[in-house]
DNA sequence: TCGTGCCTTTACCAAATGGTAAAAAACGAA
DNA sequence: TTCGTTTTTTACCATTTGGTAAAGGCACGA
């Protein structure tokens, strides 16, 4: 039943795996799954191809590993929405997170968007799995906090898409910004004062009129 | 210099070529430019993968003539903002414009996203030569309402960013929000209000204070 | 130091893929 | 109908790609 015996990974196979994990991410993030060969990886992961087929399963193999690695790493920042916080800072803080996140990993960020413009063809199952309880369970959280009038009323689920909208459109369409606005360190710091200033504006109490 | 002598396209031409197109939408938008196989196309235009080439240079030909053809529709929206409107209902327009295309023409919207992400390998002398100066322009004429006091203070740039990746989402992401929204038609109806109430309370002047 | 088992390389392979050559078929103006 | 042109098919081809077999190298405990 379990797929591997699993001793004890030798001190080369973690860093083989991690090596080949890093190079994946860097391959598949950018030509998406298909477009990415094997020998790219391996090449990026300075090995050779079979030296990779002897750590993973095969090509499909690295890349669910891949997402899976990621998954929980890429929605910490959701998951860390602390209920007994006060909602309109754990919602810019959250945002902020994801800000963050795309400026400094842009390369998961495209991973799963190219994985779920594709129609999540490999991932599907893990957002039943893994990203639909975590969203229903904020979405109610979020819910709990209008009926408390300590935020103004909205649609949780669209705001959340909101969030996630916007943030990662920083690093999914790097290449198209990065045509627009000229001056790339200005436009982070722009990104970030409009991105700000948008959920401070939407999340504004109207004098919690309840 | 001219690429073909172009007499006259012939009716089964026309015909084909379009085919062609819309078959290389449907495959392109998929799997991406390296995911798509030329049989792949064939089969969805219905006919043979030389009968393809007789119509279209080679693979990168029907990419490339795919692109530019979507490409002026894609920014029609954009372009008919116009000066002379009211700037709040010119883009509410706009935003609901988007909302449209979504829902409607999401292959399109996945092709081009296909290709930002990847890092524009293809398209990217057409956002300089196409998209920027369009982009440029319709900033400046928002800037000019802000100065005129019709619109709230905002970064131009920023706001077109944030309504194509709230518009865009909808349909580049549309396998996630699948997995999370129950019923897909209620989900359009609360997508749709949640963002016209998004981009009315962004635009709602405060007073027009200028 | 000497195996024993983990790791890596070399040499392949079958299938898929972008593309070509050239013959056959269909079309259309005269 | 007939002849030249356009369109389509059949049969290929070279390269790329995911993957395998098996031998060689290497490290490390007894």
């Amino acid at each position: 039943m379990a797929g591997k015996p699993a001793k004890k990974p030798s001190r080369i196979q973690i860093r083989n795996r991690r090596r080949i994990m890093d190079a994946a991410l860097e391959v598949f993030s950018q030509h998406g799954y298909r477009g990415a060969t094997l020998d790219q990886i391996a090449d990026a992961a300075g090995m050779s191809k079979p030296n990779l087929i002897y750590y993973f399963d095969g090509k499909e193999a690295i890349h669910v590993a891949l997402l899976n690695a990621l998954m929980e790493e890429w929605l910490a920042p959701l998951a860390a929405l602390d209920e007994s916080g006060e909602p309109l800072d754990e919602i810019l803080t959250y945002v902020r997170r994801k800000m963050d996140m795309s400026r400094r990993y842009p390369r998961e960020s495209r991973l799963f968007a190219n994985e779920i413009i594709q129609g999540a063809p490999r991932i599907g199952p893990h957002l039943q799995s893994g990203l639909k309880p975590l969203f229903d369970e904020k979405c109610q959280l979020i819910r709990r906090w209008i009926e408390e009038g300590r935020l103004p009323p909205t649609d949780p689920q669209q705001l959340i898409f909101t969030i996630w909208a916007i943030t990662q459109h920083y690093a999914d369409f790097e290449a198209q910004v990065r045509v627009l606005v000229a001056d790339e360190e200005a436009g982070w710091d722009a990104a970030n004062a409009h991105v700000e200033s948008v959920f401070r504006t939407l999340l504004a109490s109207p004098g919690t009129l309840g």
